[in-house]
RNA sequence: CGGGGUGUGGCGCAGCCUGGUUAGCGCGCCUGCUUUGGGAGCAGGAGGUCGACGGUUCAAAUCCGUCCACCCCGACCA
């Protein structure tokens, strides 16, 4: 291809609304260009990286036993309603109708699709495993789009679905998935980092997520500085520590707190520290009040809130639903109210003798003990890992860091299979439900994640795999005839040996060229200059590094390969 | 949806507070000449309903109102 040619044009500004670097430079190399709100057209340059990086993609799911097909982009709505999942996914489902007044939805993922499907392909073991697979458009009517290619409403994504007879068959795929996982980032040039993830509105079991580090990341990741345990902080969890000493349970005691609301405000006022308090916050699960109680020292992790009471919508209660609901807010706790659903944190049970709300204003209780003094109706793990705590592992101390997100692996069982029947007969005659997992990777953001991997202040700096181009020929003086015929004449044989050349041929200053070559980030440099070919020599630079190589014209070929 | 910000040629911005000639600047673009190893020089030129609508005024990019779009933080988010 030559510049001269390209469609498409590098700017030498990035777009002021441009925040993170991967948009600011995928925009100033000409890759992408935006067309609304989450929504971009991928130019020339930019559709190559993304179709190379869909090419490895696809070669690792061919060598999983991975089946490409497609599935329709527009759904019918009713599936959704089938799953019960139009709620779930609410208002991200971008929704319309048809001339018949048929309500339709644009695909955000395909479960739906392909269980439906799974009805008509799977009808007896023999027919598991299987693994069909997708690369296809996906529409989300996100909140709010962000990052450029990070988060958008429209975008490419490989979504695969494993199906099987048993738990087992699928717990191996799921393994294997991992591996091809780890072979498609490594393809592409990107270092990632496999952490638990929560299931989120797919629903299932074990998840895991891919991710890049990167700090234009929307991801929390909690890791372990000793151990190899890293999850999402939206699930993470870690060892709760116990108070040193054991105290012998002490009478119920209620005291004056005039004004004192907030766990500091308490535990200051009563000279406690925060972990001899015990916390309350009211929370609204879909319409109905429920109250979730954790140590005065923790915080709560409102998504296992969330996935514990399995509602749709949580939100902290608002005053009103407090009042009405016969809790007095900085006072309150489970010692004595009736009729709200009460969850707690297992975190309650280490320690004794806690500070609660006394659940009438300006006053707590001392000494109160579970289960001695109160009821729960759950107790389980609802707390918020943070850095500096403890490894659930080994114990060794969690750090904190950001990434994004760029592959999700959920085990899915029979949830949807069991929705829309697809079933199959087993060995023994019995029909069964069948085993699914799910697999997803955002090819976009997969992309940008690169660029916030790999660049430096000249522009980007992209792996050989995935680059748009391998080769940027750059005459120089292109009016001088040697070398304007000189680098046509090389443009042509490495064109013809096989290799991905850009030409610039344009009628330019050195440092223009130079500088779009860097900004693009292909990963050779050749210059064609009269100072050069007066030696009978090219130069050649890799993108990340600084010295050049004078290299004679005959030997060009082999030089090149062996840089690559 | 809550908070904050921005809308002026393709890109980056000034002008707005304090209304008043043909709305400016840098980059880019076109033509010609000169240049040619890290974003060249000179000369000439094209390109703008100042986000939209309404209002105030003799007069609005500028003041007022409504709306829209985009960005950032939060909420939200396989």
């Amino acid at each position: 291809m030559l510049v001269s040619k390209l469609f498409g044009q590098t700017l030498r500004e990035a777009p002021a609304d441009a925040d993170t670097i991967s948009h600011q430079l995928l925009v100033r190399a000409g890759m992408i260009h935006q067309v609304a709100a989450g929504l971009y057209s991928y130019l020339p340059l930019g559709w190559r990286v993304l179709r190379k990086i869909e090419q490895i993609i696809r070669e690792e799911m061919d060598a999983a036993d991975g089946q490409e097909l497609l599935l329709p982009a527009l759904q019918p709505f009713e599936i959704w309603e089938e799953t019960g999942r139009d709620l779930t996914f609410g208002q991200t489902l971008f929704t319309m109708k048809d001339r018949r007044d048929r309500k339709l939805c644009l695909g955000p993922t395909h479960e739906e699709v392909i269980t439906k499907l799974a009805r008509f392909a799977i009808r007896s073991y023999r027919d598991l495993p299987a693994m069909p697979y997708q690369i296809q458009t996906k529409f989300r009517d996100e909140p709010r789009s962000r990052g450029g290619l990070l988060r958008v409403r429209e975008f490419l994504m490989k979504d695969a679905y494993s199906m099987h007879a048993n738990a087992e068959d699928l717990d191996q795929t799921y393994e294997r998935l991992i591996q091809a996982y780890k072979n498609i980032y490594d393809r592409c040039g990107l270092s990632s980092l496999m952490v638990e993830a929560d299931s989120g509105a797919i629903g299932g079991k074990d998840s895991h997520e891919f991710m890049i580090i990167a700090e234009t990341g929307e991801d929390e990741i909690i890791y372990c500085s000793k151990c190899n345990y890293a999850a999402n902080s939206e699930r993470a969890s870690f060892a709760k520590n116990k108070p040193d000493t054991e105290e012998s349970l002490l009478p119920l005691e209620e005291v004056s707190t005039p004004g004192k609301k907030t766990i500091e405000e308490v535990a200051d006022f009563l000279g406690v520290p925060k972990n001899k308090t015990l916390k309350a916050i009211f929370y609204s699960a879909d319409g109905e009040v429920v109250f979730a109680t954790i140590r005065g020292d923790l915080e709560v992790n409102e998504l296992k809130l969330k996935n514990t009471l399995k509602c749709v919508n949580l939100d902290l209660a608002t005053d009103d639903e407090v009042k009405a609901a016969g809790l007095v807010a900085g006072s309150a706790s489970a010692v004595g109210p009736s009729g709200i659903k009460v969850i707690a944190d297992d975190s309650i049970t280490l320690g004794n003798n806690f500070v609660v709300g006394a659940n009438k204003p300006d006053a707590h209780l001392k000494n109160a003990n579970y289960p001695r003094d109160f009821n729960v109706d759950t107790m389980i793990d609802i707390a918020l890992a943070q850095a500096g705590y403890k490894c659930p592992k080994c114990g060794g101390e969690l750090l904190s860091t950001r990434g994004i997100e760029v592959g999700h692996l959920f085990k899915l069982g029979i949830i949807f299979s069991e929705k829309l029947g697809a079933a199959f007969l087993d060995q023994d005659g019995s029909q069964k439900p069948v085993v699914m997992g799910c697999y997803g990777i955002g090819l976009g953001r997969l992309l940008a994640a690169a660029v916030e991997q790999n660049h430096d202040e000249k522009g980007i700096v992209w792996p050989r795999s995935i680059a748009p181009y391998e080769i940027y020929l750059c005459a120089l003086s292109t009016n001088d005839e040697q070398v304007s015929q000189t680098a046509d004449k090389l443009y042509s044989e490495l064109t013809l040996a096989g290799f991905e050349v850009l030409l610039d041929d344009r009628d330019e200053s050195a440092g223009i060229k130079f500088n779009d070559a860097d900004l693009i980030g292909i990963p050779l440099r050749v210059v064609i200059s009269p100072r050069n070919l007066k030696q009978g020599s090219v130069e050649i630079k890799k993108r990340n590094e600084k010295e050049a190589v004078l290299v004679p014209l005959e030997e060009v070929q082999e030089k090149l390969r062996g840089m690559l």
